[in-house]
DNA sequence: ACAAGAATTGCATCCGAAGTCAAAACTTTA
DNA sequence: TAAAGTTTTGACTTCGGATGCAATTCTTGT
């Protein structure tokens, strides 16, 4: 019944080397193609006797419908492409990400970037296989959007907004959490002297929390603040401590973290090389809420991004956009969750 | 010159909505459409004439090649299959295999498994995207490997390796990794009682660490274990010194822990919680080498597994088999590369 | 039992690029 | 300049499943 492709020459490349079609399955069943194809399809005019039929014979390959050419007919190729810029700081997003694509039956393709990467080579690729939508937890520049847009690929930012674009995003309220732990800050002690760590210059979200910062340390009338700037990594924060102190001797005692990473790299720093009391002698506020945060080493105070909530809103208004493409863009903002810790004077 | 797709109705849904095949390149350039579809295979007999002019429509077309028609046809479809189990414990892991994937102009379609995944439902996924390759960084069963190696996809497990299935892998030495710590807390202390805090039991690299360890502990002369099993998280390895010094009051003084995450949690349980001192009063030994290990608040003694060489042996390896699927199946193995912190009493 | 209507089924075509092969356009050589 | 050889090019087919439409089968009502 079923018809072996036999290589010519006498090699063993097994049977079993095409894939098994719609068609076999059909000439298996005795049936034409279009009924295998719609016994896959749910809601399709198939009687009861056909559909056993089929998946019967279907059961006997091992048949399994072709993605690929499916896309291809279909112009849905039910993959999205999730774009990242260091995996290594959020794994969770990513983790929730997926999951929950997976569960509503969307694939993922993965991109990564990092500072090396060909970011235009990279959304060609994007491009090329014809995703149904672009879940970008990484920033983009106008004319690198420009494409989606022009093909009607639905495009949601995870944590990064444009003012001037009218592109949809799921963020974290940055600017105001920063508000929320400057003034934690500023109620919980008697700070002298204020340092802010910000990220990487190309960061918008970094921008955004130090930004936030500077503006209530100023309506607070508090002027007076060292920067310095950091990667996000711990290793970062580790050397921005020693920064802040040659700008100001061991004046600083309140040290505003543009996120955790950097926070529990001063934390440690301050603790252990420089032998302070954290938060005795030194305050300290992160951002993000990561999970080592939470560590009894740390008890760090800082802002939690509600990831859970954040993916499942971002993956929701992708998958909206894809089935109903008139949809206009939208900003979701999340307020972050703060998380006292015990690393705030009193 | 280009022709539009105007929609009957008076909607406004943009003239570019169909995409831009190689026909219309071919028609706009003057030419046929093979010959446009050779200017994108390198190696293809075109002139170079040829090449400008269709370059040239490429250009004013904005036409990108759509890979999943190019799939269908080669039957190639340049996407790899990773399946992670765990994300949020191993990122780097990811990060390295999709950075290396991605720079050979290999796509990743990503898999997560959780404990509420089906299995089963997943591989059917990946099965029907006509991957190229799969590299699992989780454990399948030899009926769920079946039908790759029936369709000759060929498959790479990433630190999982099987004694009775012929399948390609890539390891870190776990026992060879657990022999050199136990000999380091051997010689570096007399340790009265020793405590093995294992992974979870369906774990196979957690229970070799635990078997790697229990082995050499008992050629040490070494019977009298305490043992505790936890889930491979921060919060597990908090809860298993209460495990273990209920089983033997305070007389443990070295805990081997299967990985680095609950050896952490262990940390900054016996000091913040039973104000012990490690490695005075404990001793303690993790695995894998994350990055948290070599913080200075924990500065762990532990065994790194070299992800770099591990992710680009199994890159490799990867994708040799599928540019020659005649080759057999290999296991590589890697030794890890002891980090002596300061968890280790002398 | 038969006509009208509804539910199924199969035929033919399509998606978009790649590969085969023969025709056409160049080169080289005598 | 013609013949032989080489390189380019285009017509046509293919990959594997989805879908419109016509043909067929099954219901139902009379």
């Amino acid at each position: 019944m079923v018809q072996r492709v036999l290589s010519s020459r006498g090699e063993r490349l097994a049977e079993s080397q095409r894939n098994v079609t719609s068609y076999d399955v059909a000439r298996h069943a005795g049936v034409s193609q279009s009924a295998v194809s719609r016994c896959f399809k749910p809601g399709a005019s198939v009687s009861e006797k056909m559909r056993e039929r089929v998946m019967k014979s279907v059961q006997a390959l091992g048949y399994q419908p072709n993605a690929i050419a499916r896309g291809l007919i279909t112009r849905r190729s039910n993959m999205v492409a999730v774009i990242v810029s260091n995996l290594n700081f959020y794994p969770e997003v990513l983790s929730q990400l997926s999951a929950r694509f997976m569960q509503r039956g969307v694939h993922v393709l993965l991109f990564t970037l990092d500072h090396e990467s060909d970011v235009a080579r990279t959304l060609e690729q994007v491009a090329q296989y014809r995703v149904d939508g672009v879940l970008a937890a990484a920033h983009l520049t106008r004319e690198q959007m420009a494409p989606f847009h022009q093909r009607n690929v639905p495009l949601v930012f995870y944590n990064r907004s444009y003012r001037d674009v009218p592109v949809s995003s799921v963020c974290c309220d940055q600017v105001q959490g920063e508000r929320v732990l400057v003034n934690l800050l500023a109620q919980s002690g008697r700070h002298r002297s204020y340092a802010l760590l910000s990220g990487p210059a190309d960061s918008v979200v970094g921008m955004q929390r130090t930004q936030g910062a500077i503006e209530r340390l100023h309506e607070l009338g508090i002027r007076d603040l060292t920067r310095v700037r950091g990667d996000y990594s711990y290793d970062s924060g580790r050397r921005a401590v020693h920064a802040i102190f040659e700008q100001r001797g061991a004046m600083t005692d309140a040290i505003v973290s543009a996120n955790d990473m950097m926070a529990l790299g001063c934390l440690d720093e301050l603790r252990h090389r420089f032998e302070l009391d954290v938060p005795g002698d030194v305050s300290l506020v992160g951002f993000d809420g990561v999970r080592a945060a939470h560590w009894s080493s740390f008890d760090l105070t800082t802002i939690r991004q509600p990831v859970e909530s954040m993916a499942e809103a971002a993956v929701t208004m992708l998958l909206e956009r894809i089935d109903n493409p008139g949809l206009p863009a939208e900003q979701r903002l999340f307020s972050g969750v703060l998380r006292r810790g015990a690393t705030l004077g009193h």
